[in-house]
DNA sequence: ACCTGAACACCGTTCAAGT
DNA sequence: ACCTGAACACCGTTCAAGT
C-alpha cells in the first residue's frame, strides 16, 4: 500500500493538471449539462482536492469557458469534413447546416454549455473565443462569395452571420423543446427552410444589385 | 411593537402568497439574472421563510417556469401592439421583429432566463408554455398568410418557425456578446437581413408554387 | 512550490415542532 | 392549516498549515 505525503505530489506538470481537470469537465458537461457541474466534482474525477483548481484556473468560469473554446474547435473540425462531398455553394451551405444540428443533438448538453454560460455582467468573452466564432463563420463567408461573385464583403459577413445565428437558433429552440415541434427531424426541416430561403434572397438581392449597377 | 405568533400567521391567501413570490423572483431575474436567483433571496423579499415556498410551488424550476411564462406573456403584449402602424405584411413582420429585439434588449435577464432555463432531461416543458409560444407564432403566420394567400397552412407555419427562430437567434448570440459584432444595433442590422432575405425567398418559392400548378 | 483540509458564506429541499 | 427553524447534503472560494 502506497503511502502519500500531504501537501506535496507534483504528480503532473501544471500542463497536465490543466488538460486533465479539462477533460474531466468536459466528461461532467456532456453527461449531466452545465447544472450538473461542480468544482468539487472536476476535483474528484482527477484525484485532486477543490482547492488545487484554484492554483490552475482563476475560478469555475475560467474553467467553463476553456471548455466552451474546446467545443468551440470541436464544431470547427466536425463542420469542416462535413462539406467534402458539397457540389453547389447551397449545397456546402445545406451541408453545414446539416452538421451544425447534427453536433448540437449528439453534444446536446457540451453546446447547450456555449450559449447558457454567462460571464458576470461587467466581463467580456475572451478574445479567442470570438476568433473561433470567426473561423466558423469563414466556412460560410467562402460559399457566398462563390454564390455571389459580386456580392460585397460587408454584404457577405452580414449574411454570413445572419445565416448563422438562423441556424443556431432553430437548432435551439427545436432540441431545447422550445417549440411546439422539437427534436432533430423538427431542426433539420428548420435549418433547410431557413437556408433555402435565405440565400434565394441573397441571390436576388445581389442580381438586384449588378442589375442596377448596369 | 407587534408580536408575531410563530407557525401561523395567514396574512396572505395562497394565491395572494404565490403572486408575491413570483413578482419577487421576476424582479429578482430582471435585476441579476437567473444565476442571482435562489429561494432565500425571494423568500426575503416577501418576508417569509425558505421553507413555506415549498408549500404553494414544488421547487425553484416550477417557480422559474412559472415566471417564465410571465415573460412570455408580457412579450405578447408587447410585440401585439408594436405592429399598428404597419401598411404591408413585410413592415409588419418587420416591425414584430424590431420590436423582439429590443424587448430582448430592454429585459435581458429575464428574456435569456427563458432559454437558458433547462427542466432536468426527462421532464417537459408544461403545455401552457408550449401554447404561449404558439401565441406568438400565430402573429408572424397571420402576415404570412396575407403576404402569400396561396401558400399552404403547413408552408406558413413553418415559415413562421423558422422567422421566429432565426430572429432568436440572432438577438441571442447578438445580445450575448457571442458574436464579433454584438450589441442591440448589431441584433437590429442581423433581423432586418433574415426577415428581408427569408421573405424575399418564401414569395418567390410560392409564385413558383403557384406558376407550377397554373 | 505544490497540495491539503478546514473554514466561510452560501445553496435547494425536507420536515418535526409549534400555533 | 400554515409557517418556522433547524437540519441535511450540497455549493464556490480562500488560505493557513504541511511537506
Amino acid at each position: 500500500m502506497e503511502i502519500r505525503s500531504v501537501g506535496r505530489r507534483n504528480d503532473h506538470s501544471r500542463k497536465e493538471f490543466q488538460e486533465m481537470a479539462l477533460q474531466a469537465t468536459e466528461n461532467i458537461i456532456f453527461a449531466e449539462g452545465l447544472n450538473g457541474l461542480s468544482t468539487r466534482k472536476i476535483a474528484k474525477a482527477i484525484g485532486y482536492t477543490v482547492g488545487s483548481l484554484y492554483l490552475a484556473f482563476r475560478n469555475l468560469d475560467d474553467i467553463i469557458v476553456q471548455v466552451n473554446g474546446r467545443t468551440l474547435d470541436l464544431m470547427h473540425q466536425v463542420l469542416s469534413q462535413a462539406t467534402e462531398r458539397s457540389d453547389t455553394p447551397t449545397d456546402y451551405i445545406l451541408a453545414l447546416g446539416h452538421a451544425y444540428s447534427q453536433f448540437a443533438a449528439t453534444h446536446i448538453h457540451l453546446w447547450q454549455a456555449v450559449f447558457d454560460h454567462h460571464l458576470p455582467d461587467g466581463e467580456k468573452s475572451p478574445p479567442e473565443y470570438v476568433e473561433k466564432v470567426e473561423r466558423l463563420l469563414a466556412l460560410v463567408e467562402a460559399q457566398l462569395a462563390l454564390l455571389s461573385p459580386k456580392s460585397t464583403v460587408a454584404q457577405r459577413r452580414l449574411a454570413a452571420a445572419a445565416l448563422w445565428s438562423s441556424v443556431h437558433g432553430a437548432c435551439y429552440l427545436a432540441l431545447s423543446d422550445k417549440l411546439t415541434n422539437s427534436g432533430i427531424d423538427s431542426a433539420h426541416l428548420l435549418v433547410d427552410s431557413i437556408i433555402l430561403h435565405y440565400l434565394a434572397g441573397f441571390k436576388k438581392t445581389a442580381d438586384n444589385r449588378v442589375a442596377e449597377m448596369a
